[in-house]
DNA sequence: CAGTGGACTTAGTAGTCTCCAG
DNA sequence: CTGGAGACTACTAAGTCCACTG
């Protein structure tokens, strides 16, 4: 059943149906995204085919390149004087600056715990029992923020009695405990980044942990809930039954129109269901869900309307869940597990015009599971019945649990939290890295752009990658195997598609403009002047090519990252983005805030700076549903306000008026500063609205948090605060801060990207 | 030495929670 | 007190990069 169709899907779909965010995106750009794509070659063989054939190809460019060269080498020659000792600039020496500290002895020494599992409690528990006697408030640990704030509204409600002076008091009272738990949570943390690391590879020495949390099992639908096929009711079998509900709670998603998910959905189905029921149900468009979907839709309603205290069993429920399975011990340390939920199966929900959207993503048995932990801790227990697939030691890696997922044939994991030092260790390190970039960035610049004169033809097209990646942040742009996936690219994956040449447009030369799909199929459309001689080479590279064929025919991200690393140990192509997205910030900051402006101010300039990194980075979203509709609120009330500052303006008039009139009265004298004032709070109000607007506004399509979470030094944002006296939590939420708490520590005033 | 897959980062969405204006 | 809007979290897909393999 369809699957041949979907293998044309992948491609050339693409032009057909869009998702809407494309369509989103379609009104800023021009029509080159949405031309078919023209490949000459039927999709399937085409990379293998065009492969082989680029080769062949290649040799007869490379003889028309060396003509080519001939007649342009001369003219691209430039006044630029390159300084090609790029590699041996040795600036790198300084740009560890923040060296460890104090080094701390690090408490992994000292002899470890044995086996304790047969004796009592298993250590993970043990430990974490201790852990809760000694932190009376533990019970939070995981919803923090949230619960510690509703704690002494519930206090509150439990008194009703008190009078407004008596809650201003347990207000008073509920801030103290508030700054004293965050005091004692700041000295319970685990400073790691003042400890030494340890050797290469090696990442914990010590891990233990509870598995990971199984769904629970699927329970057969209620009698009255019934399924029909051609109009009758048929009892389907459990698995069948399983998989027909995750197609009905989906019934309202614009997913189950689409043909390949109907066709992938349906064809997984059938596999799931006995030999009768296969034979008997052979027709999706005879099945009738409708059933199956209100009850779903009822349950959703049902858990909406539970009363308070039902809600609160449930979260008291799962909070529980999180305390058992959601932390380990890793170093003696207790560290929050990430994800500890093995996914549910459902239905495979791919990005953008996914070929393999719709089928069925299978329930994880723990004989799917591989368990990594310390030989020596307490291995854990698989669900009663069952066994683990392995239990492994690898200190190695980072993972405490994985398993093969079926729709794509990739492992996924179970890891630790950003907030702990595996993640910020790491994130810590790729941010020294960028700073390294920073110190010799001038020289790779100079040497790229001496680069595109090469004779070679792969050197150039290095050089003009490259760019790409260091001005507009591109991606590095992996292959991908065709028919498994949406059609994206990144730069080294371009296509000539992808790009239109424009000699001269709207005012300026030699403008690529870009249009192309990348990760999670977010569209990418820029008008960007280049160089000349980018331009020429650009030229150079499309000659001869079908819309189809790769720009950089010469290049993929291997070769392109181990260049890079032989200029700057370490060095890859994200670490342009990263560089570039931190350093933006760093200097749209010094551009754009004033130490007089108000606090108000000086968060919008720094929304501005963090949404000029993320245009930058093309960090897009959905506007929300409900964008047009509260834009049209807020608008709604500027009016008003608009008007009632009119009013407000006549009325300071007519007051006016009146003490011209009788000029010596003192209350009418008072009359006039009351309404001027009424006038000044007025225009003040609709100002700040006005404000919001535009702010709201600029902030439709454009997501802020990736870039502050991956992308920006946060280093740089701490510093920013401390100079500017703005409180941290007015820029990171306790997640946030939590993440970045090795740099809130360490960094000073003076930190400088 | 290309191809593959493992490990880890980066990404947007959907759903839930909180807060504040009316 | 309510509902709307925004903040925050959970989830999991989709990238990057590197080391291993045959």
């Amino acid at each position: 059943m369809g699957g041949e169709k979907n293998v044309g899907q992948a491609r050339g779909g693409k032009a057909k149906a869009k998702t809407p965010r494309q369509r989103l995106s379609d009104k800023e750009g021009g029509s080159g995204g949405d031309a078919p794509r023209k490949s000459t070659k039927p999709n399937k063989e085409r990379t293998k085919a065009t492969a082989k054939s680029q080769r062949v190809e290649k040799v007869k460019v490379q003889k028309k390149v060396k003509a080519f060269k001939m007649e342009s080498v001369e003219s691209f020659d430039d006044d630029v004087r390159f300084n090609l000792a790029v590699k041996e600039e040795p600036e790198d020496g300084d740009f560890v600056p923040e060296k460890r500290g104090k080094k701390r002895k690090r408490p992994e020494d000292e002899p470890m715990e044995g086996p304790s599992c047969s004796s009592a409690t298993p250590t993970l528990n043990r430990k974490l029992k201790e852990k809760d006697e000694a932190d009376p408030r533990t019970e939070n640990n995981t919803k923090e923020g949230i619960k510690k704030e509703k704690k002494p509204k519930k206090e509150e409600a439990e008194h009703p009695v008190t009078t407004k002076k008596k809650s201003k008091e347990e207000i008073e009272a509920a801030k103290a405990l508030k700054i004293k738990k965050r005091e004692e949570e700041e000295q319970q943390r685990w400073r790691w980044w003042e400890e030494d690391k340890y050797e290469d590879g090696v990442k914990w020495k010590f891990l233990e942990h509870r598995g990971p949390f199984f769904p629970p099992e699927y329970q057969h639908l209620p009698d009255n809930v019934n399924f029909y096929y051609n109009g009758k009711v048929v009892k389907l079998g459990l698995a069948a039954e399983e998989v027909a509900l995750f197609f009905a709670q989906m019934l309202d998603h614009e997913y189950t129109t689409k043909d390949v998910f109907r066709n992938n959905f349906f064809k997984d189905w059938r596999k799931e269901m006995t030999l009768e029921e296969r034979v008997l149900i052979s027709d999706l468009n005879k099945c009738d869900f409708r059933e199956l979907h209100t009850m779903h839709k009822e349950k959703v309603e049902a858990r909406k309307a539970m009363s308070k205290e039902e809600k609160l069993v449930m979260k008291e429920a799962n909070q529980k869940i999180v305390e058992e399975y959601g932390f380990c011990i890793l170093d003696h340390h207790r560290e929050r597990i990430g994800n500890f939920k093995i996914e549910p199966p459902g239905l495979f929900r791919g990005r953008g015009e996914h070929p393999k959207q719709g089928m069925l993503k299978k329930r994880i048995q723990p004989e799917d599971v591989i368990i990594n932990c310390e030989k020596k801790s307490c291995i854990p227990e698989p669900p009663a019945g069952h066994h683990w697939k392995e239990v492994r030691h690898d200190n190695t890696v980072t993972w405490l649990a994985s398993w093969t997922e079926n729709v794509q044939g990739s492992c996924k994991y179970v890891m630790l939290n950003p907030s702990s030092k595996l993640k910020g260790e790491k994130d810590w390190e790729k941010y020294e890295v960028a700073r390294r970039l920073k110190s010799c960035v001038n020289g790779i610049r100079q040497q790229y752009q001496q680069d595109i004169k090469s004779k070679q033809m792969e050197i150039r097209q290095r050089a003009v990658a490259l760019y790409f990646i260091d001005k507009l942040a591109l991606r590095a742009g992996n292959e991908k195997e065709e028919g498994e996936t949406a059609d994206t690219v990144g730069c080294c994956s371009l296509r000539v598609e992808h790009i239109t040449l424009h000699d001269l447009l709207e005012d300026k030369e030699c403008v690529v403009e870009f249009d192309f799909l990348g990760k999670d199929c977010i569209r990418y459309y820029n008008k960007v002047p280049v160089t000349k001689r980018v331009f020429k080479n650009l030229k150079l590279f499309m000659k001869n090519k079908e819309p189809g064929d790769d720009l950089f025919d010469r290049l993929n991200t291997c070769l392109l990252n181990k260049h890079l690393s032989s200029l700057l140990p370490g060095l890859t192509a994200k670490v342009f983005r990263t560089f570039n997205a931190s350093i933006t910030l760093q200097e749209q900051l010094q551009q754009l805030s004033n130490m007089t402006d108000k606090p108000a101010e000086k968060l919008l300039s720094y929304n501005r700076a963090n949404r000029a990194v993320a245009v930058l980075c093309n960090h897009q979203r959905v506007p929300p549903k409900t964008f047009d509709q509260s834009m049209a609120n807020l608008q709604s009330k500027i009016d008003g306000r608009r008007e009632q500052l009119a009013l407000a303006k006549s009325e300071l008039k007519l007051a006016k008026k009146e003490v011209k009139a009788h000029s010596s009265d003192s209350k009418l004298q008072a009359v006039v500063e009351r309404k001027k004032k009424a006038v000044q709070r007025c225009e003040e109000q609709l100002m700040k609205m006005e404000v919001q607007a535009t702010n709201r506004e600029e902030n439709k399509q454009i997501a802020l948090g990736t870039s502050k979470l991956n992308y920006l030094d946060p280093r740089i944002s701490v510093a920013w605060c401390k100079n500017m006296e703005v409180p941290l939590d007015k820029i990171y939420n306790k997640s946030q801060r939590d993440k970045f708490a090795w740099a809130v520590d360490m960094t000073g005033a003076d930190f400088l990207f």
